[in-house]
RNA sequence: GUCCCCAUCGUCUAGAGGCCUAGGACACUGCCCUUUCACGGCGGGAACAGGGGUUCGAACCCCCUUGGGGACACCA
């Protein structure tokens, strides 16, 4: 048997990370296992579903490199499949037109919370005997009174379920159009779906949806139901209460591998294994040691992978990455060193993309002013001795290289009788407007001698304007 | 309220009756390295929700309590 598993979003928003990582269970599953997979996009409600929602779930997936075998397809262009379903189901007897209204319907409910039951429908509309064309009416599924249905969960392992729990749920709408319960059971029929991997939030929905392919004759797909992702601070991470936008992350920097490394590792775990190529975590992953319980999300352990992939990741792919978020700050990044160069001093040194662009900006613009604190304790006058030596020194420099560089500052530090600290740090200042940069040797050789010597020409400047002794 | 699910350090987790005086990772923290910021190295504190069983023996099995989550739409 070959795996079809899918990822079925509601375009009702964007991506966030709860969706993702359904997404990459579903389709690791189907990758491990040779199978395939599938996008179908659930717009079934009219009213709430968008192109934009559409498109953002899109670049969701392609800037996660979850790239699907089958579609996307979409149920609005199914209707007429879903009719077929519904018209057969009710001359199979196990559907009926309900004329209830909306107000009807809420006065029963009131009635049972009163009651303190769960509020549910009576099944008033399931015996009548004489029907109308003029009323309005929806389609309700006929579900059985009695017994159990067992719900095969792969992480969870049989949840059973009384039918008397359950009521008639609605499939169609007045207008003809179908509802969720009905949709999801045709198109994982029709598309051949052998697992159904999904949140946690819908296990409430299996059982209904194995009586329905149950009426239908049909064997259900295996269900794995996956636990729910909470909010940093414990509360829930959902659609309605600040999920957050896997697109998002790309703003701010992370990488993709470092959001599917956290992601698979958030109710899956294999051994004490904490980093995961794309390739291992295909070849490891398991629905089987999923975990039942709950999780929540943790910035600090995803910024901690993402400085681990910034770092052993090679120049060029972070430069690639890095590049966006030049381009996102309107630097020219032509107009400098290479960024490749700049990527190999900073990798050790960002946990962040953004962090990176901001803290390599001085590689492309000379700074217009100094932070504060940090020209107050470097650039004072008994530096600008050290600058005025320093430059000097550089300027007369036969090869301009780290090497060269380094003695230089050395024998500065030695003849002036100060630490290395007190020479290098009025520089970096000169040339980054703050007290943070990779090495200073190497920085300069990659800065080059002329912009060096320029934005020391500027510090001098300004410590004889604004350094009184 | 009713039904369903869950329960190991602050967080993610290992643990499938004796290997556990409970292991790893993030975060926090002490020291070392160091021209800044980092990286790195060596340490530290920190958990089996509570109560009953079962068993020679329970973090692991059963029950109850408590706590948390989910569902209860003509939304998905």
């Amino acid at each position: 048997m070959t795996i079809r598993t899918r990822f079925a979003p509601s375009p009702t928003g964007y991506l966030h990370v709860g969706g993702a990582r359904t997404a990459l269970f579903s389709w690791l599953y189907a990758r491990k296992h040779g199978g395939q997979f599938i996008l179908r996009i659930e717009d079934t409600d009219l009213e709430r579903s968008t192109e934009e929602s559409v498109n953002a779930i899109l670049e969701g997936m392609t800037w996660l490199g979850l790239e699907y075998d089958e579609g996307p397809f979409y149920q609005t262009q199914r209707f007429e499949r879903y009719k077929e379903v519904i018209a057969l189901l009710i001359e199979q007897g196990n559907a009926y037109r309900c004329y209830c209204t909306k107000e009807q319907l809420e006065e029963m409910r009131e009635q049972q919370r009163a009651n303190k039951e769960k509020p549910r429908y009576d099944g008033r509309c399931r015996h009548l005997k004489t029907s109308s064309d003029t009323k309005q009416y929806v389609i309700r599924f006929k579900n059985p009174l009695e017994g159990t249905v067992i719900v095969k969960d792969i992480v969870r392992g049989n949840v059973e379920f009384q039918n008397s729990e359950l009521d008639d749920l609605v499939i169609a709408r007045p207008d003809g159009t179908p509802t969720y319960n009905l949709t999801v059971v045709v198109d994982d029929l029709d598309m051949g779906m052998t697992h159904v991997i999904r949140g946690d939030d819908h296990l409430n929905n299996s059982p209904r949806q194995i009586n329905i392919f149950k009426a239908l004759a049909v064997e259900p797909p295996i269900f794995a139901h996956l636990p729910m992702i909470l909010g940093d601070d414990g509360a829930r991470l959902s659609k309605r209460h600040g999920a957050v936008s896997v697109m998002s992350y790309r703003d701010e920097g992370f990488l993709p591998e470092a959001l599917l490394n956290y992601l698979v590792r958030l109710g899956w775990s294999h051994g004490d294994q904490e980093i995961f190529s794309m390739d291992q975590m295909v070849q490891l992953f398991d629905l089987i040691n999923v975990n039942k319980s709950a999780s929540s999300f943790n910035t600090d352990k995803l910024l901690w992978l993402n400085q681990h992939y910034i770092k052993t990741s090679t120049a060029e792919h972070v430069a690639h990455h890095l590049s966006w978020h030049m381009d996102n700050k309107g630097v020219d990044t032509t107009q400098g060193p290479e960024l490749v160069k700049v990527v190999e001093l900073q990798q050790e040194r960002a946990k962040t993309l953004v962090e990176m662009a901001t803290n390599s900006l001085f590689f492309y613009q000379q700074v217009t002013e100094y932070n504060e604190k940090a020209a107050r304790k470097n650039l004072s006058i008994n530096s600008l001795s050290l600058l005025e030596d320093m430059q000097y020194r550089l300027s007369a420099l036969a090869e301009w290289s780290a090497e060269t560089i380094h003695i230089q500052i050395k024998e500065c530090s030695e003849v002036s009788e100060v630490g290395m600290g007190k020479v290098a740090q009025p520089i970096r200042v000169a040339i980054t407007g703050n007290t943070v940069s990779p090495p200073l040797d190497l920085t300069l050789e990659l800065l080059g001698r002329e912009r060096t010597l320029a934005a020391i020409t500027l510090a001098k400047a300004w410590i004889k304007d604004n350094v009184k002794d």
